[in-house]
DNA sequence: TGAAATGTTGGGGCG
DNA sequence: ACGCCCCAACATTTC
């Protein structure tokens, strides 16, 4: 008997159940790119896809088996596949996105009427949505819930050795499908930073346990490694979230800190599927007709980090460069836009969503949301973050700023965070012309605040 | 996983 | 010595 694996965001062979189940007897792995479904993979992650899917092939062909690459619709490919290589069994770890849920689901059905024999996992998550007693609207409550389940079991060993399908099935090339970027090639940065593929993010955690014990504190401070930056890989599935967590447990003392990071990405996980449109539409529907506005210019500065508020340029032009940011600096960036600008949330996961190589749809919309005050368990409308005090408490030597944004690196800490109330001796020391070789602020900051507290107090007034 | 405004307290300078 | 004021420093309230 040969099983068909369709690899879909697991793309490790380590506790891989799918994977596992099917090696028993000859397995054809398979993953297929299907650009059809809504939020197909922005431009960072499909450079990150393009890398790790090189890396999982070289995984299976160590192990005995090569990895079939295709393109279309995923039923299409899979009946196709069926046919020509004389698969009766298929089997794949579940996804939860509403457009990938329902393609598993057409897929089963399918399959099941021609007589195939159909399996699938969790591979992804601690607890599947229908696991929990009940959906949760507020963290809280939801993280007790995870925690009463107790410990998640042991992650599986890999294959020993896979054993190849009889039948040979065509494979389209990695190189065909034009996930990297070449003209221009602006993939320098991401190179630069992250090693996408399974033995990377095993080399990642091993880095994270070292410096995790000082977690609490340093994750807070953009300028230093505090945080895991396992993100892409738990994404992608080069990883997963029990291994995660064993990992952290075992060499971690009082590790609750990071694992409920992890609920984090769980909880999210579980909004989207309670709420298929949490990506596009408030979950709160007195946000439905919120004033937000519509401004090109300012939209474009935010995006390229030039918005005059350094800690927030800083921010932008990591993302820019390195298809990451970190999580501080992405609340105040969020808040920024959403606060300072009145611009729709929608535009910031639209941005992230392409610039991001650890865009994951439930995380994205429901982090924006979040911010935005219209999701669950949201911050206040009232919590607006001001990025000079937000940079120097939390960028306080100046790090971060000065690497992100080299054209002020120059000013002394008392302004770097606000440069226009730099001395002019002082810019001129520094090399400095503002409104010139760095923006003046495009917005101010109290005029700012005081009209997203007017806008905001409008959805208090509705909500009552 | 805020910030700003407002209120309270207590030490010290000073007449 | 005493009352008065100033104002950090901290606490509370409000947005």
């Amino acid at each position: 008997m040969t099983t068909l694996v369709w690899f879909r965001q697991d793309l490790r062979v380590t506790d891989n159940p799918a994977l596992t189940a099917a090696a028993r007897g000859a397995v054809l792995p398979v993953f297929i790119l299907d650009d059809t479904l809504p939020w197909a993979p922005g431009a960072a992650s499909r450079w990150w896809l393009h890398e790790s899917l090189s890396s999982l092939g070289s995984e299976l062909s160590r192990l005995g088996a090569s990895l079939v690459l295709r393109r279309g619709p995923a039923l299409t490919v899979l009946k196709s596949l069926v046919a020509e290589a004389g698969i009766t069994r298929v089997v794949w770890n579940r996804l939860y996105e509403p457009a990938a849920a329902a393609r598993g689901a057409e897929v089963k059905a399918a399959l099941t009427a021609r007589g195939i024999a159909v399996e699938s996992y969790n591979a992804s998550c601690l607890a599947e949505p229908w696991h929990l007693p009940r959906p949760y609207q507020v963290f809280a409550p939801f993280w007790r819930a995870l925690q009463e389940r107790g410990e998640p079991s042991q992650p599986l060993p890999p294959p020993l050795r896979l054993v190849p399908a009889a039948a040979a099935a065509r494979s389209e090339t990695l190189s065909d499908w034009k996930l990297q970027p070449n003209k221009p090639d602006w993939a320098e940065g991401l190179r630069a930073t992250w090693t996408p593929g399974e033995a990377g993010a095993a080399a990642r955690i091993d880095a994270f346990c070292e410096v995790a014990p000082g977690y609490g504190r340093a994750r807070d401070f953009p300028g230093e490694e505090g945080t895991s930056r396992l993100s892409p890989h738990l994404h992608f599935g080069e990883v997963s979230p029990r291994q995660v967590w064993h990992a952290i447990r075992a060499r971690v003392p009082d590790a609750d800190i990071y694992l409920r990071e992890l609920a984090w990405r769980e909880f999210s996980i579980h909004l989207l599927h309670q709420s298929p449109t949490l990506p596009e539409e408030p979950l709160r529907s007195a946000f439905a007709d919120f004033p937000w506005r519509r401004d090109p210019a300012q939209l474009r500065a935010w995006r390229h980090g030039r918005t005059g508020y350094p800690i927030v340029d800083a921010g932008m032009r990591q993302l820019w460069r390195t298809g990451w940011m970190h999580n501080r600096v992405r609340m105040i960036v969020a808040s920024f836009l959403v606060k300072h600008l009145l611009l729709p949330w929608q535009e910031g996961e639209a941005w992230f969503w392409d610039t991001l190589v650890d865009a994951d749809l439930a995380n994205n919309a429901a982090n924006w949301q979040w911010v935005a005050g219209c999701g669950a368990d949201a911050a206040t409308y009232f919590r607006i973050f001001n990025p000079v005090l937000q940079g120097e408490k939390f960028d306080p030597a100046g790090a971060y700023v000065r690497r992100w944004v080299p054209e002020i690196a120059r000013l002394p800490n008392a302004v770097l965070h606000k440069p226009w109330q730099a001395s002019a001796a002082s810019l001129d020391e520094a090399g400095i012309r503002l409104g010139d070789t760095y923006p003046r602020p495009i917005v101010d900051h109290a005029a700012a605040r005081a009209r997203a507290l007017a806008a905001f107090n409008g959805i208090r007034a509705k909500a009552a």
